[in-house]
RNA sequence: CGCGGGGUAGAGCAGUUGGCAGCUCGCCAGGCCCAUAACCUGGAGGCCGUGGGUUCAAGUCCCACCCCCGCAACCA
């Protein structure tokens, strides 16, 4: 009955430590997952370190580093980064691992098995900035490579594996075609599609053992290494037991979502469908039960961003660590920045002067200061508690109000799943901020009209009414948010005198979202301000 | 013919299947006084980059053009 999530960001590169852009990635597949769980749906969140890498190699030297002692204290400092970023990973791979030279094994086997493998003497330009081979036509007028020009293309003569990706071709347009939803947003499966169509050539996935000093050998031939790219994307299915345990994988296999940066679509949307078309032919486990490969649902590639007005560069030194912005800002307000301000799936711009505006009218002006107002004149007028009134589930409407009850809070709930489930988290806040029935905006609004501080005096029973709703809202609004800011969700379910531990443990996520959960006449707190005021 | 993104109110951005142009901030004028000088209402402000085309109807579809941004390294 439940259903279960699969959710992954890409494997990071740890020539470095993280920073800002990694970590929006990161929390956007963080929200997903987050969101997944509570619905009570059984969620994988995944992360890790591509370790494969020739630019570890290098960055191991230049650190003057054993390669395997740099990329252990390397890999540490990723995953504490997203722990004390609060993310909410299950598990996190790291390529170097066992489990994953067990899977790219089993996997590489597959595929050969399929007889998609095959050796051949080719001499092309490769790419150290792409890690990749250029064809003629992906050359620049000056025969360099476009994207890194002021790099010498080494021309590559030698013998290598290569997987017959051409075979998959019409198999991955029809995919397209089938699945409008497999690339998101549109745009980049216009994008992809167009690429697979003009061209979409046999694969090098193996280099000279001894041209490289790193690699997963390829297996049966020691005089080869595994490129890269080819044993990165076997981590999806490494990591949930893929050649070592075998019941895990059919678990969680396929992944439901598969994050990434525009910048990999090719190799996501493309190549890894096209490897497990391959493998699947011979091997059940990747197999549907009418013996269809089964393949990730959906993969999602996200935009990039600029950093005040800047492209983020080491040079300029505009480089942020995520750490460091924590301090600054409480990290959820960082998380809900990211997400209100930038459409998912489009490039933005980080911001300071933005965060600061976000931050004031957003999560100050709106949201605090509703919650503190409506809880001071709960105190205030009954008695320190939540009014007490008759029947909160069957809540009607304010007449002459343009307040939408608990109705449109039902629709609001609506709406913000299905924006979480189509990864539109941008959407999700809108609404909850600025929706037409039901929102913030609107409950302040509903103050304004039926002026609770006034009304006390002529209608209590109707002042209790208003002020319940506006508590009961602010309750549903918290597990709203949860997923972008769990922190602030939870001073807000405290903050209304509940426990947000017990709510969860003691409530399915229906109970969660039925209006008239929190009790009327229990006792509420004295408010804290959530959001102090920027600046004096 | 390199690749990609984009040109919508002063700034920053939304605009799914073509159907009266929206949101946040800022500005102006009111209201309110419960609240974090917060909240609410009204208003000013747009040739939706340009020129063609399709259509009863185009920001949205088609064609052409102009302009801006990113593309050494780091890098989602």
């Amino acid at each position: 009955m439940s259903e279960k999530y699969y959710v992954t960001t890409p494997i990071y590169y740890i020539n470095d430590k993280p920073h800002i852009g990694s970590t929006y990635t990161t929390v956007a597949a963080d929200i997903l997952a987050r969101s997944h769980r509570l619905r009570g749906e059984k969620t994988f969140f995944l992360t890790g370190t591509d370790e494969n890498s020739q630019k570890s190699v290098e960055a191991a030297a230049k650190a003057d580093k054993e390669l395997n002692v740099y990329l252990d204290e390397m890999a540490v400092i990723w995953e504490n980064t997203w722990k004390k970023l609060g993310i909410s990973f299950d598990d996190f791979i790291r390529t170097s691992q066992e489990r994953h030279h067990k899977a790219v094994a089993r996997f590489w086997q597959a595929v050969e098995k399929s007889g998609d493998i095959y050796k051949d003497t080719y001499e092309r330009h490769y790419c150290v900035g792409c890690e990749d081979f250029k064809t003629d036509s992906e050359l620049n007028e000056d025969d360099r490579c476009p994207l890194h020009p002021n790099k010498d293309l080494e021309l590559v003569q030698e013998e290598n594996w290569f997987f017959k990706a051409s075979n998959y071709k019409d198999d991955i347009l029809q995919l397209f075609h089938n699945s409008q939803n497999f690339v998101q947003p549109p745009k980049r499966l216009n994008e992809i599609r167009s690429y697979v169509k003009d061209g979409f050539a046999d694969f090098s996935i193996s280099r000279e053992a001894k041209k490289v000093s790193c690699g997963i050998p390829v297996p049966g031939d020691d005089t080869q290494r595994i490129y890269v790219w080819f044993d990165a994307l076997i981590n999806y299915l490494s990591a949930i037991g893929y050649g070592t345990d075998d019941e895990l994988f059919k678990k969680w296999w396929p992944a439901d979502l598969h994050l990434v940066g525009k910048d990999i679509i090719k190799f996501h949307c493309a190549l890894w469908p096209a490897m497990l078309m391959s493998a699947a032919k011979n091997d059940p486990l990747l197999q549907n039960e009418d013996g269809s490969p089964k393949l990730p649902k959906q993969i999602f590639a996200h935009g990039f961003f600029t950093i005040e007005g800047q492209k983020m560069s080491k040079s300029l030194g505009n480089v942020i660590d995520p750490l460091e912005l924590a301090v600054e800002y409480p990290f959820d307000v960082v998380r809900y920045f990211f997400f209100r301000e930038i459409g998912f799936g489009n490039d933005g711009d980080f911001n300071r002067l933005r965060i600061a505006e976000r931050y004031q009218s957003d999560l100050a002006n709106t949201l605090g200061n509703l919650l503190n107002r409506a809880i001071n004149m709960s105190r205030k007028y009954f008695d320190g508690k939540v009014p007490n009134i008759p029947d909160p589930s069957s809540q009607i409407l304010v007449p002459g109000t343009s307040w939408g009850g608990k109705e449109a809070v039902d629709t609001l709930w609506q709406q913000v799943e299905e924006y979480y489930a189509s990864a539109r988290i941008d959407l999700a806040l809108e609404a909850i901020w600025n929706g037409e029935n039901a929102s913030l905006t609107l409950a302040n609004r509903l103050v304004e009209e039926t002026k609770p501080f006034k009304l006390i005096k002529e209608d209590p029973e109707k002042t209790a009414l208003v002020l319940y709703t506006l508590l009961e809202f602010l309750r549903n609004v918290a597990w709203m948010i949860e997923p972008v800011m769990p922190e602030i969700a939870k001073q807000i379910i405290t903050g209304l005198g509940q426990d947000p531990k017990s709510e969860l443990s003691q409530h399915n996520f229906t109970q969660l979202k039925t209006w008239g959960g929190l009790k009327p006449g229990s006792d509420l707190p004295e408010p804290k301000i959530l959001f102090p005021r920027l600046g004096e």
